[in-house]
DNA sequence: CCAAAAGTGTTTCACTTACACCCATGA
DNA sequence: TCATGGGTGTAAGTGAAACACTTTTGG
């Protein structure tokens, strides 16, 4: 069976930026491609765009397919479509970036990925097609986002520490960040739980952990707050 | 002569919401529809995007022939993709939204569009497919990204008064802002040449002339700058 | 007791906001 | 001379940035 056309017409497929956070760095998903072209090479994962899904859906099914994640923060970014970008026929891709603990993904590498793992945003390997473009795109996102959204605790597990709260902004920022400013700035917003837990097993003053309080933010927001780091 | 391809693909297509501002209001261009579906209902300039094409060019091919207009501020907005959003087949779009100066621009209504006219942004009649949505869409970007970046301008003449600079904040922001502060805040971002020019043909006290200086953006924004009314 | 990170306030400066009157011009 | 918008400065308040030491804990 075929499909035919009266007009010719791209392809249509979804790829995925999807950002972890471990104690090091800024992770950024990859899966290294089986098939040519650019076989052996790290890419996005992504894939086809079918007929009877959105393309959020497409890219919630490929994370789940490719890459075992589910139930991540998911935006759409960019659609990429220069003419040449896919050397085999004409293919336009909805780009998108996503958002997961690491504390919960161990990723499994999946069915039609050959191999999926974590690699340093700051330094990834030679990337397929245009998908070093579309990174770099997906961070200058991030960046921006995560100052105007409090998406970064989508990166961090559910009790979190100040500090890992700062260095999380560090890390993705690219900058220091003053930490009595920081603490002052965050605690003012009175979106944080202060819970009557502390850290465990660090060789040093354990700190307090605290939550994101989802409800109160949208509480906030409704009423006119504006989140700003 | 037909195209064919083993799997089913949908249509790819632009839409670009163009934006213009008279002397009353922000407005938006709208084309009639010709044809089934929605015929004789307004919507959006857009078509397909061709293979030998970025979505980029195509929004840019699409309002040339649509409505006449060249050469404008265009960015891309969203990229729309429900299962349903057009009765007949699969269709995704690649939304755009565009800044033309209207005192340039005369719409001529043109091939195949059937009619084109400037309608008032917030009261546009209803729209064929999910246009609204997009509308809706590049309006709340516009209100973000006039405030972020100087595109502003695009929409005034090369010659304008801080009156007329203020006015458009104010209706694309939809809040009054005031005049004083306006003035030292934009004059104090050194953006503006003071022309020696005033305002031609008004009844009353004629205003000073200003022109954006671009090449002075550029140099610093290289600098750091950053603006935002 | 030492190393390592946690936790904590104050001052300074820049920027934002609020606010009202006189001026120039054409009709 | 009148109506209409053009043009101007100051004071108060708010938020950002700079900055260093003490506390707690495990090893």
């Amino acid at each position: 069976m075929s499909y035919c056309y009266e007009f010719p017409r791209p392809a249509l497929t979804v790829d995925c930026v999807v950002f972890g956070l471990d104690d090091e760095d800024l992770k950024v998903l990859l899966v290294e491609r089986g098939l040519e072209p650019f076989r052996g090479q790290w890419a996005l994962p992504g894939g086809f765009v079918h007929l009877d899904e959105t393309p959020d859906e497409a890219a919630l099914r490929e994370l789940r397919e490719e890459a075992g994640l589910i139930a991540v923060f998911l935006e759409q970014l960019y659609t990429f479509g220069e003419v040449a970008r896919d050397p085999r026929e004409r293919v336009v891709t909805v780009a998108y970036y996503a958002l997961v603990k690491l504390s919960d993904h161990r990723v499994q590498a999946a069915t039609d990925a050959s191999a999926a793992d974590w690699h340093r945003a700051a330094r990834l390997p030679p990337l397929a097609f245009d998908h070093a473009r579309i990174v770099e795109t997906a961070l200058k996102r991030l960046q921006g986002k995560v100052r105007s959204k409090p998406i970064g605790f989508e990166l961090l597990p559910p009790k979190f520490t100040l500090s890992q709260l700062q260095k999380l902004y560090e890390t993705i920022l690219a900058r220091p960040l003053d930490k009595r400013n920081f603490r002052k700035k965050i605690l003012g917003m009175d979106l944080l739980v202060e819970l009557n837990e502390v850290q465990q097993g660090v060789p040093h003053r354990a700190a307090r952990l605290y939550r994101f309080d989802e409800k109160r933010y949208r509480a906030l927001r409704k009423a006119g707050f504006n989140f700003e780091v």
